[in-house]
DNA sequence: TGTACATCAGTGAACGCGCGTTCACTGATGTAC
DNA sequence: TGTACATCAGTGAACGCGCGTTCACTGATGTAC
C-alpha cells in the first residue's frame, strides 16, 4: 500500500515504528490468512522502512507475529468477562460467553487463525509470556455456576462440559472462517442454533 | 528415512514411483502438519529420487497434494457411508455418522488440517476435480430422514441442522487436532458428550 | 540369434526467487560545556 | 550563543539458505527386422 519512505521517528517516539510495524503486520495476516505467509520483508514494505529496522522493536519474526496475537487474546478475555458480567442467570452467562466468543472470533479470523487453527502458534501458550486459559478458565468458572445452581441435571464435570462447549462454538466460528465459500445459513441463525441446541442439550 | 537412491522402475511400471511419492508425501504431511511445510525436495529425498522426478507424475505441487487429500475425502465419504448404513433408527445414525467423523478426523489429522482446517485447500473443492459435499449430503440426508420421522421437534430445517451439526462434530476434531498438547479430558468421553449433548439438544 | 533403434523412467545441474537475519554505517536530533 | 559530541532511529547491502520448476541428457529395457 504505502510503499513510500516514511520519515524516521523523532527522538523518543521510538513506539511509533513499532505500532506501525503491528498494524502492518495484522493487515497483511489478514489478507494471507496464514502466519507462514507473512514474511518480515512485505511487512518492512507495507511500512515503508528496511526489513532490518523490524529488529529495532522485536527479537525475531515470531516475537512480532506473538505481539500481534498477544492483543487479541486480552480482548477475547475482556468480551468474554463483559458477556458474563451482563447476566444474572447462570446458563444465559454460558450462551452470552458463547456468542461473545464467535463475534470475537469473525471480528478477527486472522488472529483467530493464528491463535486456535493452527497446532504451533507464534509462540507455544504453554510459556510464561501469556495466560491463554484465561479466557478458558472464565468458562469453566461459568459452567460450575450452572452446575452449583443445579441447572445441569445429568452434568456435574465442569471441565468436560467446559471443553465441551469450546468445541463447539469453536466449531462454528472456525468453519466460518476457514471456508467462507461454503453456502452457510445465515450466521447469526446458525450461530443461535447451535447456541440453543448445545443448552437444551445441557439442561434437559 | 530411506535417503538411499532407489531403483528406476521397470518397463510398465511407472506408477510405482507415483505411489511412493504419495506415500512419502503423506508421511511428510503428517510429520509436518501443515501442506505448506511439504516441499517438493524433501518428497523427493524421502523416496530417494530427483526432485524433477515428481513432475514425470504430477503436474506442479499442488497436484501431488491434492492427490494425497482426494483419497482421504473418499474414505471419509466412505466411512459415513457405512455408520449410517448400521443403524434403523435415524437419530443413532446420525450419533454414528458424527462419531465416524471424528474417527476420521483423528485418524488422518493431517489431511484433516489441510481439507477442514485451511481457507484454500491445496485445490478449491469447488472445482471439478471432486465432489466434496458428497459427505454432506449424506449428513443432511441424515438429519432430513430424522425430521421427516418426527424426531426433530422444533427443528424443520435441514440445512441448519446439518450445518450445526458438522460445526460441532468439526469442532471437537479440529481443536483434538490442533491443540494435542491441551489436557482435554479423554477423548471418547469428550466425543460421546458433544454428541450426546447435540443429540439432547436437537430432540427435546 | 543378432543388432539397430525407440522408448521409458528417470537424473542432476541449473534457473531465478524470496526468505530471515546481520552489520557497518548514516543523518538528524538533543545535550554539555 | 556556538560547537563538539553522544545517541537515537533507523538504512541498505550482503550473508547463506531452501524453494519450485526446467531441461538437456542417460542408461536400462523392450521391439522390429
Amino acid at each position: 500500500m504505502s510503499a513510500t519512505r516514511r520519515q524516521p521517528a523523532r527522538r523518543g517516539e521510538g513506539n511509533r515504528l513499532r505500532e506501525e510495524l503491528l498494524a502492518a503486520t495484522e493487515r497483511i495476516l489478514l489478507r494471507e490468512g496464514d502466519a507462514d505467509r507473512v514474511s518480515v520483508r512485505a511487512i518492512a514494505a507495507q511500512v515503508g522502512c528496511a526489513p532490518g529496522a523490524v529488529y529495532m522493536h522485536f527479537a525475531d519474526r515470531q516475537d512480532l507475529l506473538f505481539a500481534v496475537c498477544e492483543r487479541h487474546f486480552a480482548e477475547l478475555d475482556r468480551r468474554a468477562e463483559v458477556a458474563v458480567a451482563a447476566h444474572d442467570d447462570p446458563v444465559e452467562a454460558l450462551a452470552a460467553m458463547g456468542k461473545a466468543y464467535v463475534d470475537f472470533g469473525l471480528a478477527h479470523p486472522e488472529a483467530y487463525r493464528v491463535l486456535f487453527m493452527t497446532p504451533a502458534a507464534p509462540v507455544e501458550f504453554t510459556d510464561e509470556r501469556v495466560a491463554p486459559t484465561a479466557a478458558f478458565d472464565r468458562l469453566v468458572g461459568a459452567v460450575q455456576r450452572c452446575i452449583d445452581a443445579g441447572r445441569f441435571a445429568d452434568h456435574s464435570d465442569a471441565w468436560l462440559v467446559a471443553t465441551g462447549l469450546w468445541s463447539s462454538v469453536h466449531g462454528v466460528t472456525s468453519l466460518l472462517v476457514a471456508k467462507p465459500a461454503f453456502p452457510w445459513p445465515p450466521v447469526d441463525q446458525l450461530v443461535d442454533h447451535v447456541l440453543q441446541v448445545a443448552s437444551r442439550g445441557l439442561t434437559a
